[in-house]
Formats: C-alpha cells, sequence, structure tokens
DNA sequence: ACACTCCCCTAGAACATCTAGAGGAGAACG
DNA sequence: CGTTCTCCTCTAGATGTTCTAGGGGAGTGT
C-alpha cells in the first residue's frame, strides 16, 4: 500500500489557517481537521506545524485565542481572526493566486529547444 | 515603490528547473533567466538557491552536467535531464496538480459559520 | 480498570531558501 | 589599454518552517 504524500508545501500552512478561521472561531485540532476534510484529504496538517503555526500568528497579531469548551466537552483554545488577521488572509491569498498560475505557466509550456 | 514579493515558495524550485530542463540542456544562469521571463517575472530564483538546488539534483541522479561554452561565449555548465529526472518530473508535476488544486479548494471555500 | 478520542504542547532534527558575499573571464567602451 | 559591464559559478551562514517524536491531561465508553 502506497503511503499517501502527506507533507504541505512550507508557506501554505498560514493562509490556510486563515482561511478556515475566516468561517468563525475554532480550536486547532478542528482547524486540523478543517483542512484535511475541505482538501479532501489531501492537506494534512500536522500537530507539530500547526500549534508552533497558530503560537507565531497569535503573535503577529492576526489571530485572537480563547479558552473554552468543545463540541465535545472539553477544554479547548479557540482561536478567531483579527481585523488584521483578515487582512493578511486576503494579501496571501491574492500571493498564492499569482504565484500559483505563475507556477502553472511554467509547467505547462511547451518545452522548447534552444 | 512597492518592491515585488520575490519568495519562491520551498519546494517548488526542483519542479521548476526539471521542466525547464526538459526544453533542452541548458547552464545555471540560463535556468534563472527562463524560469523568469516564462513566469512573466513572478518567479525569481536567487542564485544562492539555485546552485545548491542543481547540485543537490545532481547528488540525486535527476540531472547531468557538462561543461561547454555559453552563446555569450563564456565558460558554462549545462544540465540536462536524465532519465530519473524526467521520471521525477513527471511525478513532481502531478503532486503540485493534486495540491494546488487542494489549496484552491480550500482557499475558495465558502466560509462556513459553526 | 482500561482503552480510546479529543485537545494542547515542546524540543530538536531536517531541509530549502535567502543574504551576502567572492571570483573569473569575455565584451564593450572610452 | 584600462575600466566597467555582463555573464557565469560558487559557498558560508542565517533564517524560517515543517516534521518527528515525544509528553500530558481529561472526558467517554466498555
Amino acid at each position: 500500500m502506497p503511503e499517501a504524500r502527506n507533507d504541505l508545501l512550507p508557506g501554505t500552512l498560514d493562509v490556510l489557517v486563515l482561511k478556515t478561521l475566516a468561517g468563525g472561531k475554532e480550536h486547532g485540532y478542528g482547524i486540523a481537521r478543517r483542512i484535511r476534510s475541505t482538501s479532501k484529504d489531501v492537506l494534512r496538517v500536522e500537530e507539530g506545524s500547526l500549534y508552533p503555526a497558530l503560537h507565531r500568528m497569535e503573535r503577529k497579531g492576526w489571530i485572537r485565542a480563547q479558552w473554552g469548551l468543545s463540541e465535545a466537552n472539553r477544554r479547548a483554545k479557540f482561536y478567531s481572526l483579527t481585523r488584521s488577521g483578515r487582512r493578511q488572509l486576503d494579501a496571501e491569498t491574492a500571493s498564492w493566486n499569482v504565484f500559483s498560475e505563475a507556477v502553472g505557466r511554467v509547467l505547462r509550456a511547451r518545452p522548447a529547444e534552444g
């Protein structure tokens, strides 16, 4: 059984988290679950990547944390987007579009000798 | 004047180089120039990233090097794709497509509360 | 009691990229 | 001829993100 690649392209985690939080506040575990399901199991966020990323983004002021109780009745830290985080989401989404289109352009280019 | 972002997403350089070499042998300097022009100036490969990457890929057997003379009559190291590199290009192109579509799916998803 | 899921966290390794240099050699220009 | 420019290669070290590989606590179900 070939194991699926489960690496994330470095540099894409932040925008994925921000976008997920644009749908409302959510805790880390739930963010990972949402990204995985929305991407149809392609994007798997490791906890060892996610939690440090959340702390980084909180330090940068893009998200805000608040302890609460999850649906499963567990202690959980709910993150929500700040105004600054919303702007960051817009900027990073635009960057992603420009970047991915550029890569696509290169990869689709007809290989021309000479 | 806002400087354009000129970072490359880590993990995309290899496939861009491989694809460029699929068009025929080329030296490092020329590879960088081609990627930049094909991507319409969006993708800028720094020399400090490119040359180590070329050496990595050569060690992995994806590309082969050969000294020669450039069109500008300069000593240049021409790289060409090996059979293994061709396979790598196909695999990485497929991975890129899967990955970028997954990211796109997340970013385009309608933010749904709750 | 036990296993299982949910939920948070960190240290250190691994890795690719960038910054910031160095250097050589042909070409163009005065 | 001397100077500057472009072409072309290269490396060391810093930076930053991700992964691996753990630890731990607490509710739920058996």
